[in-house]
DNA sequence: TCACTTTTCCAAAACGTTTTGGGAGTAAAT
DNA sequence: ATTTACTCCCAAAACGTTTTGGAAAAGTGA
């Protein structure tokens, strides 16, 4: 069986506080005591037991963070970036960290509710903001602590960290619009989701502020699928009047978009432009390889997990809204306008 | 403050092992006795306090599944289906998921021993076994309750689900084989990992049986990424002797290699045939879509989620090695050898 | 009435830790 | 010789639950 505080101050003689503080580095605890109770414990092989520290010192030591995912066959390549992101900086502060995944709606706000109420975790992380975010109103209400990646519409008077989308679709447009472009198509996506705004916003004001059309049968929805940037980018280029370039909202759609290019033996970078957003791994290496925004989606998992730890251990946060300059990189996908 | 039992307790004029026997269903409990603590508790808006429970119980009803990212930019649309199947079977028992993520080695070593030091959790889920599974060793070292997602080499004496990937190979090689192709190659992955064994013994062993030459030229390893599988194909493309087949130890590496087929202006499924494993969503939708091995990685996640619960609570396994039959699935990129 | 069973209840212990609020003993200062 | 200060220690309470091992009260059958 394990050992416990009880059996190393048998052992040594003294009583469990004295063990207990000696362990923890109190100085009220002669330094020949300190010695004695470490090489004990050490022979024992002690292990804390952290379900009784967690009780007696009412905290859980665990974040939550509840995954969205939109289908039941979901894989984003997104997510397995930021949980490590995340994961990593828990457990260097020493933190659990209790995922789950469900998809957005009723089961999703349950979850919520259910771990605020059993008190299981100390706080959450939030993750892909929509319009209006339940889970954000669920966790205001109950004043539980969290972080979010990704900001809402209205007050944003909470933990984030988020990149600058519409600035980052702003770099996008300039650029094509250097390049020659005049007619860009937008793969768009669901208008709930926050950062689906912004980039769109980003997208038409830029083109205004050009002095360029923004037509809106060239703004297309999809679901950020591969497969519905190929459908999306099809109805595009069957057009009579294709668009030269299309910018899409995400990667996965813009790789979708670009094998849609090619089978109509069109070449991208050359006869259409092609752009993603948050420069997953399969942009870099795509052929021709993907011009698109990046994303330092580990960073940022990093960044929102340290701001919410802090704030449970009441440190002070210096900076508790943070938004991100994107970078734009440039890469084959898109070219100079054919005339 | 959350109400505790003791305050019900008060208010009941009850004991609080009482309310908390009448809460647990206990006999010895009145109805009328029952009825009111009910009532009371509601009205408090009662929660018991797991941490509290845990104690008592000497379990943390936790589960830790540690995800091996081979690349700090690491991005599986593997893990986080499985990651799904595993959470909701555990969350559907009243289990938490604690998730974090290493890097396979000296990291990934010490996070099992800390988690199994601490007694965070109650068991472990392994996934992607290795040749020899240093996380499987320590973990059957210390006697430490667990299941994996694949098999070692040695003794599988410990839970597992797979599926039976040298089959899956067997009907890919007889598909193309009946197809026409005499010249196959593959794209191998990592040898110490299992599956990655068990796909080339498939590979090699059912061309054997064909009567067909196993040309080691035509076999090369890469690190599961559509990069390395665009890499690797295109040196097999560029050989004098090209062969007329690819067969991908996995999604990914298919898919990188079926854009090295068309960088090269030939034709996938009619030039050359191309195959996965996995079936992942993009597989699907890929154009042309792949012929591949569907893997059910959720159902998979839930099932070995499922055994190692039924594990720690004493129930009886019935099956505690399942082997699952894998079933092939034909799809544009493969297709009758050109002469 | 007695013996026996059933129903209903509960005090106390236990899980293993940390914190509180001292107290004893010794040394230094007055 | 007394006060003050310092060092080292610890009993007890607390965190909130479940389990153990009865015991009192009520009912039953003779």
């Amino acid at each position: 069986m394990a050992a416990t505080l009880k059996e190393i101050a048998q052992r040594v003689g003294k009583s469990v506080t004295t063990v207990s503080r000696a362990l923890a580095g109190y100085s009220d605890v002669s330094e020949a005591t300190r010695a004695q109770v470490r090489q004990v414990a050490q022979e024992l092989g002690y292990e804390p037991n952290i379900t009784a520290r967690r009780l007696q010192k009412r905290r859980t030591e665990t974040l939550a963070i509840v995954l969205p995912t939109y289908s039941p066959r979901f894989s984003d390549p997104f997510f397995s970036e930021f949980l490590a992101g995340v994961g990593n900086a828990a457990a260097a502060e020493g933190y659990d960290l209790l995922v789950s995944t469900r998809s957005p709606g009723d089961e999703e706000e349950k979850a919520y509710r259910d771990l605020i109420r059993s008190r299981r975790v100390d706080a959450f992380i939030v993750v892909r903001t929509r319009l209006h975010d339940a889970r954000i109103e669920i966790l205001k209400a109950a004043n539980f602590p969290f972080a979010a990646f990704g900001r809402i519409e209205g007050d944003n008077d909470f933990l984030f960290v988020d990149e600058d989308s519409e600035l980052g679709l702003r770099l996008v447009v300039e650029h094509l619009v250097k390049l020659g472009h005049r007619r860009l198509a937008f793969l768009a996506a669901p208008p709930d989701l926050m950062f689906a705004r912004y980039r769109l916003k980003g997208f038409t004001e830029t083109l205004q502020a050009r002095g360029l059309p923004v037509d809106p049968e060239l703004i297309l929805t999809g679901d950020l699928s591969q497969r519905h940037g190929h459908q999306l980018a099809g109805i595009l280029l069957d057009r009579p009047d294709p668009p030269t370039a299309i910018v899409a909202c995400n990667d996965l759609m813009a790789l979708g978009a670009m094998s849609a290019v090619q089978n109509r033996g069109l070449k991208v970078g050359y006869d259409v432009s092609i752009t993603g957003f948050d420069d997953i791994p399969p942009a870099e290496h795509a052929h021709p390889s993907l011009t698109t925004v990046h994303q330092p989606v580990y960073k940022i998992g990093k960044m929102v997990c340290q701001m919410v730890i802090d704030v449970i251990n009441g440190r002070e946060i210096p900076n508790p809204q943070i938004t991100l300059a994107p970078s734009l990189v440039i890469r084959q996908s898109s070219g100079p306008v054919q005339i």
